[in-house]
DNA sequence: TCAGCCGCATTTTTT
DNA sequence: ATGCGGCTGA
């Protein structure tokens, strides 16, 4: 076959393309082509004979692992088959590739191939369950803390007998415990967390030798991307499988490991050496992606840390801009300062929107930001937040979907027995779920036999076995039915869409728009998947993540984590919030200290053209007004490579803040008292702000930057939860925040 | 026994 | 925005 293709290789990347026997190790730092060294090496093992079906791709993202499969095929002059396999490669995450394999060898673990995934918030409902039958306070015990020690345990492949070994406080002995019935009560509900999917798979190869086998010599070429963020289980799938073939290679920058509060153990690129001394170690240091002041910048800040492979990035393109410093009043002077830079830099450069993204440190800082959005009238996307599969009406739907698959799933079945409102609560429940544990039996295999529960009402009883016989017909109907039918049909008897629809408020109109994206998804899953089943549909949106569903195309200015921004480019950057106890955030340990640099170092190393660092004087975090210094971050950049923006602009644009926002000027008054907004005896200077909120009243006419002028027809909530329910026009309702809702008093 | 309403707290990063 | 606890009325 053709191999034409590696022509376009410099020479560090063709041979870490063209060393295929062995052991592999390629640090390639940011922006050097490490995707492509990935792509052009499957590409390459295809062309030279090596059966598609012997390769094992991995990555962390779906993004990641769909963009190599598109590139893959064009290198091989393939057509997309839009059959969604398409030419049978296993490139995908680490979590779908092996929760894959786990649906094959479901039978050797006790589990069937339809178990279920529960997610964070179906595992920390069961611990939750746990410790309240055992009478154990959610208050001494965390659930939370207990969930992430669980996972921790998991992740460094500690039972919960070992961990009741080294317990030393009475709350690692409940931990243990917990532990253990937690395991007990997943698999009853054959069920897996995210963290199993990667560990039973370790538990299957060390207990079925033949498994192991079959595995080690069907991936005969394996290849990891982002090595630096793998954690311990990872570390142990990947040592088990190339254990004969050896043929592992690679890819990733210990500079740009940002997961280890996830688990991912920087030690396990440092050490890739050592576990093998034959390995072949390629460097890949020239950039591609950004101007030399950036790379530069970019350097200085990673040399501060100790723990890292020797490396250093350079590039042949321009120079270009300093980085800019943007020293802001307040976060919300933050939020005005980048929307009117963006608004600036894309007329008079001929950018566009989608050419910015804007970072930040932790979700909660994207409010400001939004709000100076919304004023500003710029378009622009979050991404994270709450991510659409989280949002409670899809799960709910999806929470049908899993226990029509498995009807086993206890998560799923208390989340849903009682919505649509069925008249079931508490009480009944308790009944149901002890004589369940009783029986050890799941829940809803229960309710079919709900009459021998003599506690539960004879209404109670009637609306369970009508649960109960709905969900088992479409379990009987799955596989005659396409997956869009079977969700359409459900949706439909369930009157979801109706119910909402009769509520007729803003928030029932979004749920609406919500459910129907999800059918309109389905739909896409099958037109790409044809033989798609049910089970592969669950299979894949439980795993997906909210970057997955970033479009592109969009013409929006993003807004993300650095974290989502991992592997993305973009030409103008803005990373937010660079204050010390933001960003670096929390402690001042070494390691973590570390973490957060080399976070920064990723935030800098996405700009092709041009970053702005910007921080704030003042911030109101957990309610509270903070001030804080500027980063260390900045300090550590070698300053000639910085352009500090002077302050002098900044007195002319505090005065137009103050003439429209309240806001900013409320807030000294708040220091120190801890409290919020509303709980602060208002200013007299304030009673006169057009943004006052305590004069809207019902029947009051009010201006919306968008909607315009509309009369408030309804109010509730107090205080920082007052919301008003708008007329604008005719007929165009909405609910809105009065917090956020900036709305003028018009009489 | 349940539903609905209110007020309150919550926010580090996520497959 | 969401979930939870507390309260009330049916």
């Amino acid at each position: 076959m053709n191999t034409d293709f590696l022509r376009d290789l410099n020479p560090a990347q063709l041979s870490a393309v063209k060393a295929v026997e062995g052991p592999e190790l390629v640090l390639a730092g940011a922006g050097s082509g490490k995707t492509k060294v990935l792509t052009y090496r499957v590409a390459y093992l295809v062309s030279i004979g090596v059966p598609v079906h012997n390769i094992l791709c991995l990555t962390f993202t779906n993004k990641a692992a769909s963009e190599m499969k598109t590139r893959t095929e064009k290198l091989l002059g393939m057509e997309e088959h839009g059959d969604g396999r398409r030419f049978g490669s296993w490139i995908g995450t680490f979590h779908s590739l092996f929760g894959k394999i786990l649906r094959m060898e479901a039978d050797k673990l006790g589990y069937t191939p339809n178990y279920s995934i529960y997610d964070e918030e179906d595992s920390l409902k069961l611990i939750k369950q746990i410790l309240r039958e055992r009478n154990l306070s959610e208050e001494v015990f965390a659930p939370a803390g207990i969930r992430w020690q669980i996972s921790r345990s998991k992740n460094n492949l500690v039972l919960p007998s070992q961990l009741e070994q080294s317990a030393k406080s009475r709350l690692d002995q409940v931990t243990a415990e917990v532990y253990a019935a937690y395991e007990e009560r997943l698999k009853k509900s054959n069920s897996m967390d995210f963290d199993d999917l990667l560990i039973k798979p370790i538990v299957l190869f060390n207990r079925d030798r033949a498994s192991l086998e079959k595995y080690q010599n069907k991936f005969r070429f394996i290849l990891v991307d982002e090595y630096q963020d793998t954690n311990r289980a990872q570390y142990m799938l990947l040592k088990l499988l190339a254990e004969i073939h050896r043929n592992l290679c690679v890819v990733g920058d210990d500079a740009q490991s940002i997961y280890s509060w996830r688990g991912a153990d920087l030690q396990n690129i440092l050490d890739f050496q050592s576990d093998y001394p034959d390995a072949k170690v390629v460097r890949l240091e020239q950039n591609y992606r950004s101007t030399g002041k950036i790379l530069k910048a970019a350097n200085s800040v990673i040399v501060h840390n100790q723990r890292k492979l020797d490396k250093e990035l350079w590039t042949e393109n321009h120079e270009g801009d300093r980085l800019s410093v943007m020293e802001c009043e307040s976060d919300r002077d933050e939020g005005y300062k980048i929307v009117q830079r963006i608004r600036d830099e894309s007329i008079k450069d001929k950018l566009q929107l989608k050419d910015f993204v804007v970072l930040f440190r932790t979700n909660s800082q994207s409010r400001s930001l939004e709000e100076a959005f919304n004023r500003g009238g710029i378009p622009y996307i979050i991404v994270g937040g709450v991510a659409f599969y989280k949002r409670k009406e899809i799960k709910d739907l999806l929470a049908y979907l899993k226990l029509i698959v498995n009807p086993q799933d206890d998560a799923s079945f208390l989340r849903i027995v009682n919505f649509p409102a069925r008249g079931i609560g508490d009480v009944t429940i308790d009944y149901v779920r002890s004589f369940a544990s009783k029986e050890q039996k799941p829940l809803l295999a229960i309710v079919e036999r709900v009459d021998e529960i003599v506690e539960i009402q004879p209404r109670q009883k009637n609306q369970l076995k009508q649960f109960a016989r709905l969900v088992n017909k479409y379990n009987k109907l799955k596989d005659e039915l396409s997956v869009g039918e079977l969700s359409r049909s459900l949706t439909d008897e369930l009157g979801l869409i109706r119910s909402l629809k009769d509520e007729n408020t803003v928030e029932s109109q979004n749920r609406m728009e919500n459910i129907q994206e999800f059918l309109g998804g389905i739909a896409e899953f099958q037109t790409e998947n044809p033989e798609g089943t049910l089970q592969d549909f669950l299979a894949e949106v439980s795993l997906v993540a909210d970057v997955d569903r970033w479009d592109t195309k969009r013409n929006s200015v993003t807004l993300m984590t650095i974290h989502a921004a991992k592997g993305l480019e973009f030409p103008v950057v803005f990373v937010s919030g660079l204050e010390e106890g933001l960003f670096p955030l929390g402690s001042k340990e070494q390691d973590e200290l570390e973490e957060e640099r080399r976070l920064f170092y990723v935030a800098i190393t996405r700009a092709q053209k041009k970053v702005y660092l910007s921080y704030a004087r003042q911030r109101f975090r957990f309610g509270k007004l903070s001030y804080q210094a500027p980063s260390r971050f900045l300090a550590e950049i070698e300053s000639d490579l910085l352009d500090q923006e002077h302050a002098t602009r900044l007195s002319q644009q505090r005065t137009i803040w103050e003439t429209t926002s309240t806001f900013d000027s409320l807030r000294p008054s708040l220091e120190g008292i801890g409290t919020m907004a509303q709980e602060v005896p208002r200013p007299r200077d304030v009673e006169k702000d057009r943004t006052a909120a305590p004069h809207i009243r019902i029947g009051t006419i009010v201006e919306h930057q968008f909607f315009g002028e509309g009369k408030v027809i309804e109010m509730s909530g107090k205080g920082d939860n007052e919301r008003v329910v708008v007329l604008f026009g005719a007929n165009q309702k909405k609910q809105l925040m009065v917090r956020y809702a900036n709305l003028r008093i018009v009489r």
